[in-house]
DNA sequence: ATGAAAGCGCTAACAC
DNA sequence: GTGTTAGCGCTTTCAT
């Protein structure tokens, strides 16, 4: 890069201290008016930009927030990004994104690249295969302010915010239940993971609330398009098929669609779906998915004001809030 | 955030001067041993964490790249995303990342933000309403690299890695054409941009090379899925209506799929349609969508691994290229 | 083998 | 109304 302007040039210029030219630009009031002038319009002509690198090494504030998540290309986090994104840049603030790729190696690396860099605070979704939290509790000791969004840890000096999966999964079941389905299906992700848990706990529930008993056996470890694509056909082919599916996601939706409608399973007549995200690709599909809106955007949104919140709160001693978006059911083709 | 740690903390408790503790941790071979030895252990006890931006300022060198994207909530961009994030990785780089929302105006503004934040080098591809070119041409002024992908401008000392948006849609219409189709339209976007210009030439030109008439008529302003809902029912209930459309990206053709669907055009059989892009949602709806592959994950790594060579490159006198990725026609169900 | 000091660009307390 | 100076945290040249 070329060599940049700088306040000192501009003062030597003018004949001026650097700290009246410091001033001048930022309309000090004790500053004359006509010294104002001449520092901005020579400013203006040298092409000068302030750094703010040696703003935020002055202020050991960044105006920075660190942002983990597993995986940008899919379409729930591209939402929940645009959300921050959209709070960060109305409140000049700067989002520094990492990717874990479901990799708890990586996402150690993260947070401590993102202490180095001293961010003002930490939004982060965990990876499915993080158990240990230790490199998080490290960021809670640093006092740096963080936010978990959508697959979240509460044992930590952390504020969360998700979306109600109990009531998401309880709500999805219970409609399938009220189409009629008497054997339905759960298509679900590592156990560990909340948000796998709580679905699976609000799909219980909405069994035996029904009088229908919960069945393991129906229970099935798939949470992505291929993996669907894999396991559907054996599971759609026997001769006491579930009725009814419950897909922890649109994309396992999508897939066990896929191969219902190759194998010859009519939807909804002999199988009804639903799924869980309402990703653009439900209503692209044919039929139309039954799903769970989880306004991604929202959560997005909500997760990056709570963190200007706690970056602006004058002391580390908050409660943190544990923050709940109630889904909706978004009923379609499918069921 | 809590005081942080620094070198001289260190060496206050070890009794040593800052230059020492500092050589010591780098493991300088003048320090002896037991020094480094002593400086590590008290570092780690302390929870020690360099801090970046001291250095930064130092080096004036940020190792962080911006970013600007029109929207991350779409497929292509969110898989360029992954790309750049991957390469970015992988050499210890960090993304600032901004969205434009294709506002020429929040674009102006996210240049000057990484300008004043002195970010090493930047990545963009430009808004649908951007026009004027004058804030990319200051970030050249100030000799930070830029390379533009996919959505690109020519006439300025940046890189440019697109699809080769002229053979994807040549390849696309002629297979429209080999299939059999006589008439064959184009769903669009804005002109200005340099991709559909492109993609509107390789539809001429595929056209014409095969002794079929280019029809202005048959060119439709249109680019999202809900345009494509909107207007394909009037399109496609014409008695003379095209027996082949080329979409500009696949959620217009899956917009297109659908009202054919819905009022009883057979595809392939009445009307064959190519989409662009290869998204996820191509393989998942019914039929698959025919589509020709961007490979937006190359296009980033491609992306950055350029820029990552322009900001280690001892000037900025170096020929800009100009790359391409050969896209590929991926065949499916709707043709 | 270790220390002192300058400097990266900027701000703000303290002069005058 | 303007200038001087210290300091943010770190590296590095030059001493010793």
């Amino acid at each position: 890069m070329k060599k940049q302007v700088t306040i000192k040039d501009i003062a030597q210029q003018l004949g001026l201290s650097v700290s009246t030219v410091s001033r001048a630009l930022k309309d000090h009031p004790d500053i004359s008016v006509k010294t104002r002038a001449a520092v901005k319009q020579l400013a203006n002509i040298l092409g000068y930009k302030p750094n703010r690198i040696a703003l935020n090494l002055k202020n050991s504030k960044t105006n920075t927030i660190g942002l983990i998540i597993p995986m940008i290309e899919h379409n729930f986090f591209s939402s929940v990004v645009n959300g921050i994104e959209e709070v960060a840049y109305n409140n000049d603030y700067y989002v520094m994104m990492f990717q874990s790729n479901e990799s708890y190696m990586r996402e150690v690396l993260n947070t401590q690249t993102l202490a180095t860099n001293r961010v003002d605070g930490v939004l982060a979704s965990i990876s499915k295969e993080t158990k240990d939290l230790s490199h998080f509790k490290q960021l809670t000791e640093y006092e740096i302010p963080l936010v978990f969004f959508d697959r979240v840890v509460e044992d930590l000096h952390a504020d969360t915010i998700v979306s109600d999966d109990f009531e998401g999964a309880y709500a999805a079941v219970t409609h399938l239940i009220e189409r009629g389905c008497k054997k339905i299906a759960l298509f679900t992700s590592p156990r560990h993971l909340n948000i796998s848990q709580k679905r699976h706990e609000g799909y219980k529930k909405a069994l035996t609330d029904h009088g229908i008993d919960y069945d393991p056996d129906l229970v099935y470890a798939c949470d992505t398009f291929e993996d669907a694509i894999k396991i559907s056909k054996s599971i759609l082919k026997k001769i006491d098929k579930p009725d009814g599916i419950f897909a922890v996601n649109d994309a396992t939706a999508l897939g066990i669609i896929k191969i219902a409608k190759k194998i010859g399973v009519k939807i909804p007549e002999e199988l009804k779906i639903v799924g869980y995200e309402n990703a653009k690709s439900s209503q692209m599909c044919e039929p139309e998915l039954t799903t769970i809106d989880q306004f991604g955007f929202e959560i997005g949104r909500r997760a990056m004001t709570l963190l200007l919140e706690r970056i602006n709160a004058d002391n580390y001693n908050y409660k943190p809030k544990n923050i709940t978006i109630t889904p909706k059911l978004i009923i379609r083709e499918t069921t």
